[in-house]
DNA sequence: CGCGGCTTTGATGTTCATCAAGTAAAGTGG
DNA sequence: CCACTTTACTTGATGAACATCAAAGCCGCG
Protein backbone atom coordinates (compact mmCIF):
# COMPACT_ATOMS: atom_id res chain seq x y z
CA UNK A 1 0.00 0.00 0.00
CA UNK A 2 1.87 3.24 -1.33
CA UNK A 3 0.74 5.43 1.48
CA UNK A 4 1.96 2.99 3.87
CA UNK A 5 5.20 3.26 2.90
CA UNK A 6 6.36 6.06 5.25
CA UNK A 7 5.19 6.71 8.47
CA UNK A 8 4.61 10.51 8.20
CA UNK A 9 1.94 10.15 5.65
CA UNK A 10 0.79 6.90 6.58
CA UNK A 11 -3.12 7.15 6.39
CA UNK A 12 -3.24 5.01 9.53
CA UNK A 13 -1.30 6.98 11.69
CA UNK A 14 -2.22 7.91 15.18
CA UNK A 15 -2.48 11.21 16.79
CA UNK A 16 -0.47 10.36 19.22
CA UNK A 17 2.61 10.19 16.77
CA UNK A 18 1.75 13.91 15.94
CA UNK A 19 4.71 14.98 18.82
CA UNK A 20 7.28 13.18 16.50
CA UNK A 21 9.38 15.51 14.58
CA UNK A 22 10.25 14.39 10.64
CA UNK A 23 13.40 12.55 11.80
CA UNK A 24 11.95 10.75 14.25
CA UNK A 25 9.37 9.38 11.96
CA UNK A 26 12.32 8.61 9.72
CA UNK A 27 13.23 6.91 12.66
CA UNK A 28 10.32 4.87 13.50
CA UNK A 29 10.25 4.39 9.57
CA UNK A 30 13.44 2.47 9.68
CA UNK A 31 13.13 0.46 12.38
CA UNK A 32 9.17 -0.64 11.80
CA UNK A 33 7.90 -4.01 10.52
CA UNK A 34 4.13 -3.88 8.96
CA UNK A 35 2.64 -7.50 8.91
CA UNK A 36 -0.61 -8.91 7.61
CA UNK A 37 -2.26 -11.20 10.15
CA UNK A 38 -5.02 -13.59 9.41
CA UNK A 39 -7.76 -13.97 11.37
CA UNK A 40 -7.11 -16.15 14.25
CA UNK A 41 -3.43 -16.26 13.93
CA UNK A 42 -1.93 -15.59 17.22
CA UNK A 43 0.25 -12.05 17.45
CA UNK A 44 1.96 -12.97 20.39
CA UNK A 45 1.76 -15.47 22.82
CA UNK A 46 2.09 -14.76 26.96
CA UNK A 47 5.07 -15.38 28.34
CA UNK A 48 7.03 -13.95 24.57
CA UNK A 49 10.05 -12.12 25.22
CA UNK A 50 8.94 -8.32 24.34
CA UNK A 51 11.17 -7.01 21.95
CA UNK A 52 8.26 -4.57 19.95
CA UNK A 53 6.11 -2.10 20.30
CA UNK A 54 3.04 -3.39 18.33
CA UNK A 55 0.63 -0.75 16.42
CA UNK A 56 -2.74 -2.18 14.96
CA UNK A 57 -3.29 -0.68 12.06
CA UNK A 58 -6.43 -2.29 10.50
CA UNK A 59 -8.66 -5.52 11.84
CA UNK A 60 -9.80 -5.93 15.15
CA UNK A 61 -7.98 -8.55 18.11
CA UNK A 62 -8.58 -9.63 21.29
CA UNK A 63 -6.49 -9.48 24.34
CA UNK A 64 -6.49 -12.60 26.72
CA UNK A 65 -5.26 -13.80 29.59
CA UNK A 66 -4.94 -17.74 30.17
CA UNK A 67 -6.25 -18.63 33.05
CA UNK A 68 -4.52 -20.69 36.10
CA UNK A 69 -7.01 -23.69 34.97
CA UNK A 70 -7.00 -23.22 31.39
CA UNK A 71 -10.35 -21.08 31.74
CA UNK A 72 -9.35 -17.94 29.54
CA UNK A 73 -10.16 -14.57 30.28
CA UNK A 74 -10.28 -11.78 27.40
CA UNK A 75 -9.27 -8.89 28.71
CA UNK A 76 -10.53 -6.54 26.05
CA UNK A 77 -10.70 -5.64 22.07
CA UNK A 78 -8.23 -3.75 20.39
CA UNK A 79 -8.92 -1.58 17.61
CA UNK A 80 -6.95 0.14 14.53
CA UNK A 81 -5.02 3.01 16.24
CA UNK A 82 -4.64 1.09 19.17
CA UNK A 83 -1.28 0.40 20.84
CA UNK A 84 -2.35 -3.67 21.30
CA UNK A 85 1.14 -4.28 23.68
CA UNK A 86 0.45 -1.09 25.55
CA UNK A 87 -0.12 -2.79 28.81
CA UNK A 88 3.17 -4.79 28.97
CA UNK A 89 5.43 -3.08 27.49
CA UNK A 90 6.69 -0.77 29.72
CA UNK A 91 6.21 -2.33 32.90
CA UNK A 92 7.43 -6.01 31.78
CA UNK A 93 10.03 -7.80 30.05
CA UNK A 94 7.42 -10.85 28.55
CA UNK A 95 4.33 -10.35 27.44
CA UNK A 96 1.13 -10.87 30.20
CA UNK A 97 -1.49 -11.22 27.22
CA UNK A 98 -2.01 -13.44 24.45
CA UNK A 99 -3.15 -11.13 21.25
CA UNK A 100 -4.89 -13.10 18.32
CA UNK A 101 -6.32 -11.80 15.75
CA UNK A 102 -10.47 -11.85 15.26
CA UNK A 103 -10.44 -10.38 11.59
CA UNK A 104 -7.79 -10.69 9.24
CA UNK A 105 -5.48 -7.32 10.50
CA UNK A 106 -2.77 -5.58 9.92
CA UNK A 107 -0.23 -4.59 12.54
CA UNK A 108 3.48 -2.20 12.64
CA UNK A 109 6.00 -3.30 14.79
CA UNK A 110 8.37 -1.01 16.18
CA UNK A 111 11.41 -2.00 17.77
CA UNK A 112 11.33 -1.30 21.61
CA UNK A 113 14.98 0.14 21.66
CA UNK A 114 14.08 2.89 19.51
CA UNK A 115 10.46 3.43 21.00
CA UNK A 116 12.54 3.87 24.39
CA UNK A 117 14.67 6.44 23.13
CA UNK A 118 11.94 8.26 21.47
CA UNK A 119 9.79 8.46 24.80
CA UNK A 120 13.51 9.43 26.28
CA UNK A 121 14.14 12.54 24.65
CA UNK A 122 10.61 13.67 23.89
CA UNK A 123 8.78 14.83 26.75
CA UNK A 124 5.53 15.50 25.06
CA UNK A 125 5.43 12.54 23.24
CA UNK A 126 6.17 11.26 26.13
CA UNK A 127 2.94 12.78 28.17
CA UNK A 128 0.91 11.89 25.44
CA UNK A 129 1.80 7.90 25.98
CA UNK A 130 1.13 8.47 29.74
CA UNK A 131 -1.99 10.02 29.07
CA UNK A 132 -2.97 7.23 26.72
CA UNK A 133 -1.52 4.25 29.12
CA UNK A 134 -3.71 5.87 31.66
CA UNK A 135 -6.79 6.42 29.73
CA UNK A 136 -6.63 2.71 28.10
CA UNK A 137 -6.14 1.33 31.82
CA UNK A 138 -9.06 3.17 32.98
CA UNK A 139 -11.23 1.70 30.93
CA UNK A 140 -9.88 -1.84 30.69
CA UNK A 141 -11.02 -1.32 34.61
CA UNK A 142 -13.83 0.43 33.90
CA UNK A 143 -15.30 -1.86 31.98
CA UNK A 144 -14.67 -4.58 33.78
CA UNK A 145 -15.91 -3.40 36.71
CA UNK A 146 -19.49 -2.49 34.79
CA UNK A 147 -19.56 -5.89 33.30
CA UNK A 148 -19.21 -7.25 37.13
CA UNK A 149 -22.11 -5.32 38.52
CA UNK A 150 -24.70 -6.47 36.02
CA UNK A 151 -26.58 -9.50 35.77
CA UNK A 152 -26.05 -12.09 32.72
CA UNK A 153 -29.23 -9.90 31.12
CA UNK A 154 -26.87 -6.39 31.74
CA UNK A 155 -23.73 -8.35 30.45
CA UNK A 156 -25.24 -9.27 26.76
CA UNK A 157 -27.01 -6.08 26.37
CA UNK A 158 -23.57 -4.05 27.70
CA UNK A 159 -21.38 -6.20 24.34
CA UNK A 160 -24.26 -6.11 22.25
CA UNK A 161 -24.15 -1.88 22.83
CA UNK A 162 -20.59 -1.65 22.50
CA UNK A 163 -20.03 -3.67 19.41
CA UNK A 164 -22.71 -1.33 18.26
CA UNK A 165 -21.76 2.07 18.75
CA UNK A 166 -17.84 1.54 19.81
CA UNK A 167 -17.04 -1.03 16.94
CA UNK A 168 -18.83 -0.99 14.14
CA UNK A 169 -21.34 2.36 14.16
CA UNK A 170 -23.60 0.42 12.83
CA UNK A 171 -26.89 -1.39 14.16
CA UNK A 172 -26.37 -4.16 11.92
CA UNK A 173 -22.90 -6.08 12.15
CA UNK A 174 -20.87 -9.78 12.39
CA UNK A 175 -20.21 -10.93 15.83
CA UNK A 176 -16.10 -11.22 15.21
CA UNK A 177 -15.96 -14.28 17.74
CA UNK A 178 -17.78 -17.03 18.91
CA UNK A 179 -20.42 -17.57 21.55
CA UNK A 180 -17.64 -19.07 24.03
CA UNK A 181 -15.41 -16.34 22.93
CA UNK A 182 -17.99 -13.86 24.43
CA UNK A 183 -18.55 -15.88 27.40
CA UNK A 184 -14.86 -15.15 28.52
CA UNK A 185 -15.52 -12.19 27.29
CA UNK A 186 -18.36 -11.04 30.15
CA UNK A 187 -17.28 -14.00 32.89
CA UNK A 188 -20.34 -16.54 31.69
CA UNK A 189 -21.01 -19.50 30.42
CA UNK A 190 -21.76 -20.28 26.62
CA UNK A 191 -24.82 -21.77 26.98
CA UNK A 192 -26.27 -19.03 29.01
CA UNK A 193 -24.62 -16.36 26.22
CA UNK A 194 -26.83 -18.69 23.88
CA UNK A 195 -29.68 -18.71 26.24
CA UNK A 196 -29.89 -14.74 26.66
CA UNK A 197 -29.44 -13.68 23.28
CA UNK A 198 -32.11 -16.33 22.44
CA UNK A 199 -34.20 -14.38 24.81
CA UNK A 200 -33.87 -10.96 23.69
CA UNK A 201 -34.50 -12.52 19.91
CA UNK A 202 -38.23 -13.96 21.10
CA UNK A 203 -38.74 -10.28 22.89
CA UNK A 204 -37.98 -8.56 19.48
CA UNK A 205 -34.94 -6.64 20.97
CA UNK A 206 -32.78 -8.00 18.39
CA UNK A 207 -32.69 -10.09 15.07
CA UNK A 208 -30.03 -12.93 15.31
CA UNK A 209 -28.97 -14.96 12.46
CA UNK A 210 -25.97 -17.47 13.27
CA UNK A 211 -23.09 -14.16 13.85
CA UNK A 212 -25.27 -11.15 12.42
CA UNK A 213 -27.11 -9.18 14.87
CA UNK A 214 -29.69 -6.56 14.47
CA UNK A 215 -30.59 -4.28 16.81
CA UNK A 216 -34.11 -3.57 16.48
CA UNK A 217 -34.99 -1.85 19.87
CA UNK A 218 -31.97 -0.10 20.73
CA UNK A 219 -33.39 2.10 23.42
CA UNK A 220 -35.10 -1.23 24.99
CA UNK A 221 -31.62 -3.01 24.92
CA UNK A 222 -29.54 -0.02 26.59
CA UNK A 223 -32.24 -0.10 29.54
CA UNK A 224 -31.53 -3.60 30.47
CA UNK A 225 -28.06 -2.36 30.22
CA UNK A 226 -28.54 0.06 32.68
CA UNK A 227 -30.63 -1.64 34.78
CA UNK A 228 -28.94 -5.18 34.69
CA UNK B 1 9.66 16.43 61.32
CA UNK B 2 12.83 17.65 60.23
CA UNK B 3 13.27 15.23 57.35
CA UNK B 4 10.47 16.41 55.40
CA UNK B 5 11.25 19.88 55.59
CA UNK B 6 13.18 19.44 51.79
CA UNK B 7 12.08 16.80 49.39
CA UNK B 8 16.00 16.06 48.68
CA UNK B 9 16.19 14.60 52.05
CA UNK B 10 13.07 13.19 52.72
CA UNK B 11 13.21 10.03 54.28
CA UNK B 12 9.54 9.34 52.68
CA UNK B 13 10.88 9.60 49.43
CA UNK B 14 9.82 7.57 46.36
CA UNK B 15 12.88 6.12 43.97
CA UNK B 16 10.37 7.42 40.79
CA UNK B 17 12.36 10.96 42.05
CA UNK B 18 15.66 9.98 41.48
CA UNK B 19 15.75 11.26 37.87
CA UNK B 20 15.52 14.34 39.19
CA UNK B 21 17.70 17.03 39.71
CA UNK B 22 18.39 18.82 42.52
CA UNK B 23 17.09 21.89 40.94
CA UNK B 24 13.73 20.11 40.14
CA UNK B 25 13.45 18.64 43.39
CA UNK B 26 13.59 22.20 45.15
CA UNK B 27 10.68 23.07 42.52
CA UNK B 28 8.61 20.31 43.69
CA UNK B 29 9.60 21.45 47.49
CA UNK B 30 8.71 24.96 46.83
CA UNK B 31 4.86 23.52 45.24
CA UNK B 32 3.97 21.11 47.59
CA UNK B 33 1.82 20.58 50.47
CA UNK B 34 2.31 18.00 53.23
CA UNK B 35 -0.80 17.06 54.91
CA UNK B 36 -1.66 15.02 57.93
CA UNK B 37 -5.20 12.55 57.35
CA UNK B 38 -6.89 11.19 60.06
CA UNK B 39 -8.56 7.84 59.77
CA UNK B 40 -11.63 7.90 58.01
CA UNK B 41 -11.52 11.36 56.51
CA UNK B 42 -11.57 11.71 52.77
CA UNK B 43 -8.46 12.96 50.79
CA UNK B 44 -10.62 13.33 47.69
CA UNK B 45 -13.96 12.80 46.32
CA UNK B 46 -14.64 11.78 43.08
CA UNK B 47 -15.94 14.64 40.45
CA UNK B 48 -13.80 16.84 42.44
CA UNK B 49 -11.33 18.77 39.75
CA UNK B 50 -8.01 17.62 39.96
CA UNK B 51 -4.75 20.23 40.63
CA UNK B 52 -2.32 18.09 42.53
CA UNK B 53 -0.65 15.13 42.04
CA UNK B 54 -1.10 12.97 45.58
CA UNK B 55 1.38 11.17 47.09
CA UNK B 56 0.96 8.77 50.23
CA UNK B 57 3.77 9.21 52.61
CA UNK B 58 2.57 7.72 55.44
CA UNK B 59 -0.70 5.22 56.63
CA UNK B 60 -3.05 3.33 54.31
CA UNK B 61 -5.79 4.83 52.06
CA UNK B 62 -8.38 2.92 50.04
CA UNK B 63 -9.78 4.23 46.19
CA UNK B 64 -13.25 3.56 45.70
CA UNK B 65 -15.99 4.13 42.54
CA UNK B 66 -19.15 4.89 44.15
CA UNK B 67 -21.23 2.67 41.71
CA UNK B 68 -24.57 3.57 40.01
CA UNK B 69 -27.06 2.13 42.55
CA UNK B 70 -24.71 3.39 45.66
CA UNK B 71 -23.45 0.17 45.76
CA UNK B 72 -19.75 1.09 46.36
CA UNK B 73 -16.72 -0.36 45.14
CA UNK B 74 -13.10 -0.89 46.21
CA UNK B 75 -10.30 -0.60 43.24
CA UNK B 76 -7.13 -1.06 45.42
CA UNK B 77 -5.74 0.01 48.88
CA UNK B 78 -2.80 2.05 48.44
CA UNK B 79 0.63 1.71 50.37
CA UNK B 80 2.99 4.43 51.71
CA UNK B 81 5.28 5.65 48.31
CA UNK B 82 1.96 5.09 46.24
CA UNK B 83 0.83 7.84 43.59
CA UNK B 84 -2.42 7.54 45.11
CA UNK B 85 -4.16 10.20 42.44
CA UNK B 86 -2.16 8.42 39.76
CA UNK B 87 -5.07 6.36 37.54
CA UNK B 88 -6.87 9.43 37.17
CA UNK B 89 -4.57 12.16 36.85
CA UNK B 90 -2.74 12.15 33.57
CA UNK B 91 -5.37 11.47 31.83
CA UNK B 92 -8.86 12.73 33.52
CA UNK B 93 -9.73 16.20 34.55
CA UNK B 94 -11.87 15.33 37.81
CA UNK B 95 -11.28 12.37 40.18
CA UNK B 96 -12.77 8.92 39.21
CA UNK B 97 -12.29 7.27 42.63
CA UNK B 98 -13.41 8.37 45.78
CA UNK B 99 -9.78 8.26 48.65
CA UNK B 100 -10.54 7.75 51.87
CA UNK B 101 -7.68 7.03 54.98
CA UNK B 102 -8.24 3.97 56.52
CA UNK B 103 -5.84 4.82 59.19
CA UNK B 104 -4.22 7.78 60.16
CA UNK B 105 -2.11 8.85 57.20
CA UNK B 106 -0.05 11.74 55.04
CA UNK B 107 0.24 12.80 51.83
CA UNK B 108 2.28 15.05 49.70
CA UNK B 109 0.23 17.06 46.86
CA UNK B 110 2.37 18.64 44.26
CA UNK B 111 0.88 21.33 42.05
CA UNK B 112 -0.22 19.16 38.43
CA UNK B 113 1.19 22.02 36.59
CA UNK B 114 4.52 21.41 37.95
CA UNK B 115 4.53 17.75 37.87
CA UNK B 116 3.82 18.34 33.90
CA UNK B 117 6.45 20.74 32.81
CA UNK B 118 8.52 18.28 34.93
CA UNK B 119 7.54 15.25 33.31
CA UNK B 120 7.95 17.21 29.08
CA UNK B 121 11.38 18.21 30.71
CA UNK B 122 12.79 14.95 32.14
CA UNK B 123 12.47 12.10 29.86
CA UNK B 124 13.96 9.37 32.38
CA UNK B 125 11.83 10.62 34.95
CA UNK B 126 8.67 10.51 32.39
CA UNK B 127 9.71 7.02 31.66
CA UNK B 128 9.76 5.77 35.23
CA UNK B 129 6.24 7.16 36.34
CA UNK B 130 5.43 5.71 32.84
CA UNK B 131 6.68 2.16 33.63
CA UNK B 132 4.90 2.99 37.39
CA UNK B 133 1.85 3.64 36.14
CA UNK B 134 1.88 0.54 33.38
CA UNK B 135 2.76 -1.30 36.54
CA UNK B 136 0.17 -0.31 38.86
CA UNK B 137 -2.56 -0.81 36.25
CA UNK B 138 -1.55 -3.93 35.50
CA UNK B 139 -1.71 -4.46 39.16
CA UNK B 140 -4.89 -3.84 39.12
CA UNK B 141 -6.19 -5.42 36.56
CA UNK B 142 -4.66 -9.07 37.68
CA UNK B 143 -5.96 -8.73 41.01
CA UNK B 144 -9.74 -8.08 39.76
CA UNK B 145 -9.65 -10.92 37.51
CA UNK B 146 -8.13 -12.72 40.31
CA UNK B 147 -10.79 -12.44 42.36
CA UNK B 148 -13.83 -13.02 39.99
CA UNK B 149 -12.60 -16.31 39.03
CA UNK B 150 -12.31 -17.23 42.75
CA UNK B 151 -15.24 -18.44 44.88
CA UNK B 152 -16.06 -17.16 47.89
CA UNK B 153 -13.42 -18.87 50.31
CA UNK B 154 -10.81 -18.14 47.89
CA UNK B 155 -11.69 -14.55 47.74
CA UNK B 156 -11.43 -14.79 51.68
CA UNK B 157 -8.24 -16.79 51.66
CA UNK B 158 -6.43 -14.08 48.66
CA UNK B 159 -6.70 -11.31 50.77
CA UNK B 160 -5.60 -12.17 54.16
CA UNK B 161 -2.74 -13.60 52.29
CA UNK B 162 -2.43 -9.99 50.97
CA UNK B 163 -2.82 -8.15 54.11
CA UNK B 164 -0.46 -10.75 55.84
CA UNK B 165 2.34 -10.62 52.61
CA UNK B 166 1.72 -7.18 51.23
CA UNK B 167 1.11 -5.06 53.97
CA UNK B 168 1.67 -6.09 57.31
CA UNK B 169 4.39 -8.27 56.73
CA UNK B 170 3.37 -10.39 59.22
CA UNK B 171 1.13 -13.53 60.44
CA UNK B 172 -0.81 -11.04 62.95
CA UNK B 173 -2.30 -8.26 62.21
CA UNK B 174 -5.68 -5.91 62.54
CA UNK B 175 -7.72 -5.98 59.89
CA UNK B 176 -7.91 -1.87 58.83
CA UNK B 177 -11.30 -1.85 57.42
CA UNK B 178 -14.81 -3.03 58.50
CA UNK B 179 -16.42 -6.48 57.10
CA UNK B 180 -18.71 -4.58 54.94
CA UNK B 181 -15.61 -2.34 53.16
CA UNK B 182 -14.02 -5.97 53.21
CA UNK B 183 -17.03 -7.04 51.25
CA UNK B 184 -16.76 -4.22 48.61
CA UNK B 185 -12.87 -4.82 48.08
CA UNK B 186 -13.92 -8.42 46.82
CA UNK B 187 -17.32 -8.39 45.84
CA UNK B 188 -19.78 -10.42 47.80
CA UNK B 189 -22.11 -9.90 51.44
CA UNK B 190 -20.61 -8.53 54.88
CA UNK B 191 -22.96 -11.86 55.44
CA UNK B 192 -20.93 -13.80 53.70
CA UNK B 193 -17.97 -12.50 54.62
CA UNK B 194 -18.58 -12.79 58.52
CA UNK B 195 -19.73 -16.19 57.71
CA UNK B 196 -16.33 -18.06 55.81
CA UNK B 197 -14.08 -16.06 58.17
CA UNK B 198 -16.10 -17.85 60.99
CA UNK B 199 -15.74 -20.92 58.93
CA UNK B 200 -11.71 -20.27 58.94
CA UNK B 201 -11.96 -19.74 62.90
CA UNK B 202 -13.89 -22.80 63.26
CA UNK B 203 -11.83 -25.32 60.91
CA UNK B 204 -8.24 -23.78 62.78
CA UNK B 205 -6.91 -21.98 59.60
CA UNK B 206 -6.80 -18.76 61.35
CA UNK B 207 -7.81 -17.31 64.81
CA UNK B 208 -9.60 -14.39 64.97
CA UNK B 209 -11.39 -11.49 67.58
CA UNK B 210 -13.05 -8.74 66.43
CA UNK B 211 -10.67 -6.96 63.87
CA UNK B 212 -7.60 -8.86 64.91
CA UNK B 213 -6.44 -11.71 62.49
CA UNK B 214 -3.88 -14.18 63.08
CA UNK B 215 -3.23 -16.52 60.63
CA UNK B 216 -2.16 -20.17 62.02
CA UNK B 217 -2.33 -22.43 58.97
CA UNK B 218 -0.68 -20.25 56.07
CA UNK B 219 -0.26 -23.31 53.92
CA UNK B 220 -3.57 -24.06 53.91
CA UNK B 221 -4.85 -20.48 53.16
CA UNK B 222 -2.84 -20.36 50.17
CA UNK B 223 -4.25 -23.80 49.08
CA UNK B 224 -7.91 -22.09 49.77
CA UNK B 225 -6.97 -19.38 47.98
CA UNK B 226 -5.69 -21.15 45.06
CA UNK B 227 -8.23 -23.81 44.80
CA UNK B 228 -10.65 -21.48 44.98
C1' DC C 1 -19.45 -38.74 4.10
C1' DG C 2 -18.16 -38.85 8.71
C1' DC C 3 -15.79 -36.57 12.34
C1' DG C 4 -15.16 -32.80 15.68
C1' DG C 5 -16.26 -28.54 17.19
C1' DC C 6 -19.80 -25.08 17.66
C1' DT C 7 -24.55 -24.24 18.85
C1' DT C 8 -28.93 -24.92 21.00
C1' DT C 9 -32.46 -26.50 24.49
C1' DG C 10 -33.88 -28.73 28.67
C1' DA C 11 -33.27 -30.60 33.46
C1' DT C 12 -30.78 -30.48 37.72
C1' DG C 13 -27.86 -28.78 41.45
C1' DT C 14 -24.94 -25.43 43.84
C1' DT C 15 -23.53 -21.21 45.17
C1' DC C 16 -24.45 -17.19 46.83
C1' DA C 17 -27.59 -12.96 47.82
C1' DT C 18 -31.33 -11.60 50.41
C1' DC C 19 -34.21 -11.34 54.37
C1' DA C 20 -34.89 -11.49 59.22
C1' DA C 21 -33.72 -11.15 63.93
C1' DG C 22 -30.82 -10.84 67.58
C1' DT C 23 -26.25 -9.52 69.95
C1' DA C 24 -22.26 -6.80 70.65
C1' DA C 25 -19.78 -2.56 70.25
C1' DA C 26 -19.22 2.19 69.64
C1' DG C 27 -20.49 6.75 69.54
C1' DT C 28 -23.63 10.74 71.73
C1' DG C 29 -25.83 13.77 74.80
C1' DG C 30 -27.27 14.79 79.40
C1' DC D 1 -20.13 8.30 83.58
C1' DC D 2 -24.34 6.32 82.45
C1' DA D 3 -28.54 5.76 79.61
C1' DC D 4 -29.56 5.98 74.89
C1' DT D 5 -29.07 5.50 70.01
C1' DT D 6 -26.88 4.02 66.31
C1' DT D 7 -23.87 1.28 63.77
C1' DA D 8 -21.32 -2.97 63.20
C1' DC D 9 -21.40 -7.80 63.63
C1' DT D 10 -23.27 -12.53 63.70
C1' DT D 11 -26.24 -16.65 62.68
C1' DG D 12 -29.97 -19.04 60.46
C1' DA D 13 -33.54 -19.81 56.87
C1' DT D 14 -35.15 -19.06 52.20
C1' DG D 15 -35.04 -18.24 47.33
C1' DA D 16 -33.07 -16.79 42.97
C1' DA D 17 -29.55 -16.66 39.70
C1' DC D 18 -26.50 -19.03 37.44
C1' DA D 19 -23.25 -23.15 36.43
C1' DT D 20 -23.17 -27.70 35.25
C1' DC D 21 -24.60 -31.79 32.99
C1' DA D 22 -26.71 -34.17 29.22
C1' DA D 23 -28.32 -34.86 24.58
C1' DA D 24 -29.36 -33.65 20.13
C1' DG D 25 -28.90 -30.83 15.78
C1' DC D 26 -25.87 -28.09 12.86
C1' DC D 27 -22.01 -26.72 10.16
C1' DG D 28 -17.54 -26.74 8.18
C1' DC D 29 -13.60 -29.51 6.85
C1' DG D 30 -10.66 -33.14 5.55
Amino acid sequence: MELNQTCKNCKFRSHLFDKLSDEQLETIYKNKKTTNIEKGAIIVNAGELIREFIYLTEGLVKLQKIGIKGKEQIITIARPNDFISLLSVLSKDIYEYTITALVDSQVCRIDLGVMRNMLRENGEFSLDILRYISNTADDIINHTYSINSKNLRGRIALILVDFSESYFNSLEFNLPMSRKEIAEMIDMTPENVIRIMSEFKKDGVINLRSKHVEIINMDLLKKIRDLG
